[in-house]
DNA sequence: CGGTATCTTGATTGGTATCAACTTAAGTGG
DNA sequence: CCACTTAAGTTGATACCAATCAAGATACCG
């Protein structure tokens, strides 16, 4: 098994505050999982216990709404952790995780991590400063989400996922989401973001490359999120 | 002036995770602020270097979107904290504060905390706890935001606000806000905010009593709320 | 008391959801 | 490997919701 001391993934999240000895012990308790495409890492309402850590492939975290339709809220990939929420909280979970593609995940039981928490200022400041960055996005989101149109929503997820997910050889989102996870991830019905998308095509400012999104201009989708 | 190990204020928030010894500390050092309705605590952009603690009276948080609207993401009230992210982040704000009454604040520099953060993991954790509270707020928010009608936003908002600033002696929200705000705060155009509260008034489901709003019929809203 | 900000209502337009029909792609089992 | 079944994607028509513009009413303030 590998050790979490030499886990390079570790370089991008808040587990690069914990000292070597903190990682060895952390590294003897932790359990790996292979999560297939489609599989929940875990439900709303379930009890995590533990945090995450992404090695691994790409999930999305959603909540339900009271509507019955599904939000999606972050998309996390390899270097990020999830769960931290129920290191300080004894709360069942209030979001949902499932695989987009295949994935490797570390998850590390609570009570290894707490006595951390304690002892490693830095650890807690650092897991402190990412909730913090999380805060100040989730509050981004929520203006978009109230003042922007759908059509300004679209072309602001297109430009983030092509930050994120960019392939470098060619110029595509690397990462196949259906036309309903677009649609979840801005907050609108499926038809609705399927006419802009191929709006959005025919004005070649995109293009389908199999499953994939290809970006053509990114310029033009810039100043449609700025409201022309 | 008043010392913060004998102030009220503190029950309610982090601050509670001091010791004696870091309140007194903190109590020599913070200055305390009178703050007019409708004058700014401080502005998106603005560096806050250390954090706010409400004493009396309320302040709404909010941020410009793009299209220059203006969206409320928060009241706040005695008890509680404002600043947390200058904590932990070398940023300036990304939201405004101002005040919606007259207020009491202290304001206690952030260099003065910092040695409490490191040494003091109750204080910690107490402030991680909060942030995290907030998270799991603010992803409601936004999926209230991106699939909730106006008129659901604005019986949630009512809902709240009466939980929130619910009078003792009368069925009353015990805040005045103007129709702008409340729209703002919903996330809407002024006129559409207004047109609904008037449609609740006519089946008597709120009722204005001077600048404020009386609930009547509670069950109602919540009815609204899920979608009826 | 006049002037200004806030509030209110009406009319219109545009954006988005919804329903329905159809096409294309992806599995699945014989 | 093909025929069948099902899921995903696409497009059109319609209805509803909310933004915007306009005009007037009411409250507030110096």
């Amino acid at each position: 098994m590998s050790k979490c001391q030499h886990c390079i993934v570790r370089r991008f999240n808040s587990f690069n505050s914990l000292t070597k000895e903190e990682l060895i012990r952390i590294s003897s308790c932790k359990t790996t999982r292979k999560i297939k495409k489609g599989e929940t890492l875990f439900e709303e309402g379930e009890r995590i216990n533990g945090i995450y850590c992404i090695k691994e492939g790409v999930c999305k975290i959603s909540k339900m709404s009271e509507n019955g339709r599904n939000q999606i809220l972050n998309l996390l990939k390899h270097g990020d952790l999830l769960g931290q929420r129920s290191l300080v909280s004894d709360e069942v979970s209030n979001l949902k995780a499932v695989a987009l593609n295949d994935m490797k995940v570390c998850f590390i039981p609570k009570e290894e991590i707490l006595s951390d928490l304690e002892k490693n200022p830095d650890f807690t400041l650092s897991i402190l400063k990412d909730m913090a960055t999380s805060l100040k996005i989730a509050d981004n989101v929520i203006v978009d989400m109230a003042q922007k149109t759908v059509k300004q929503r679209l072309a602001e997820v297109l430009l983030k996922l092509n930050t994120i997910f960019h392939n470098k050889n060619e110029d595509v989102i690397n990462l196949k989401l259906s036309r309903e996870e677009i649609a979840n991830l801005i907050g609108t019905a499926t038809e609705s973001a399927i006419r802009l998308l191929s709006e959005f095509k025919k004005k070649n400012i995109i293009e389908f490359k199999g499953k994939n999104i290809a970006i053509l201009n990114k310029v033009e989708l810039e100043k449609i999120v700025q409201g022309f």
